[in-house]
DNA sequence: CCAAATAAAGACATAATTGTCTTAAAATCT
DNA sequence: AGATTTTAAGACAATTATGTCTTTATTTGG
């Protein structure tokens, strides 16, 4: 129900929001953590950047930074800039007599994208890697640099 | 975020929940009535055959016929036949920590399929067609046949 | 039985998505 | 300046989704 390639932004998205702190972080290392095939991701990433969610830095040292804190880009930043949910705004037949109001059908449907589309809305990248009583942490990566060495 | 077919799915199965009263509609019907390309809906039409939503009929007089009154499918029941929403249940990233709690993205991404899910298990063909106050019928076609000719 | 209507089946074409590979450009460090 | 690290860019390949076309099988009605 989302892309492939919309799924891949967000775990990158998410790792690179953990890993702020950080400083930027390479392709190879973003691509080992989330498990994604490291050339696709080469592009993901640079259409991120083309966005403006992320900075792309070259030379030794260099990688990927967010340009905002975790906490100003949503969910639906990332998945709308990479593979935009398309509301039901205007009937799909053109039909002259729906202008105005939908047929039942396209409103359900544009009912269930408007719901989907406020669910990402309402989750930050923050939402994604702070979680206090939360069971797990985002994934295997999260936080694994700053935890107490114990 | 739905597939063309399933689009064109659903707008198949309205309009032969609509029309059922009549019996068989032929592809070119309903191809011309939903505004699909006709060859195109004749595999979409099949498929919903094979999956024992339709039944198909040749010859004279034949075309398509639901198999269960619209009451009785819902849209999760055509989608899910066309294009299933796979449900997150399992971590993608076959994390082992993961095995039993999702991470936090990958329980949001499952709650808002579980939502998407839920609003087309609760809306059937009936309701898509059956609207007592909706200012406008399911499509141009919509009970174009039933209505009293003034 | 024959002709017409219709779905069924499957070959073929096009476009989008996903994925790989190679080269170029830029930044850093010594 | 030169070597190294890294992104940027773009060619290429494989797969899937979408769409078209032709032939075959089945059913009905005369």
């Amino acid at each position: 129900m989302i892309s492939q390639t919309a799924e891949y932004s967000l775990r990158a998205m998410a790792y690179l929001a953990d890993q702020m702190p950080q400083g930027y972080r390479s392709t190879i290392e973003v691509a080992t953590a989330t498990k994604v095939p490291t050339p696709y991701l080469s592009k993901v990433l640079k259409r991120l950047v083309d966005i403006g969610l992320l900075k792309g830095q070259r030379g030794p040292g260099g990688g990927f930074l967010l340009m905002r804190t975790p906490e100003l880009i949503t969910v639906w930043d990332v998945v709308d800039a990479v593979e935009p949910i398309k509301r039901i705004t205007t009937c799909p037949l053109q039909l002259g007599s729906h202008a105005k109001v939908l047929c039942p059908l396209h409103r359900k449907l544009d009912n269930a994208l408007a719901q989907l589309e406020k669910a990402f809305r309402e989750t930050s990248l923050a939402d994604l890697i702070n979680q206090p009583g939360a069971p797990q942490p985002l994934c295997d990566f999260v936080n694994s640099q700053r935890l107490p060495l114990s």
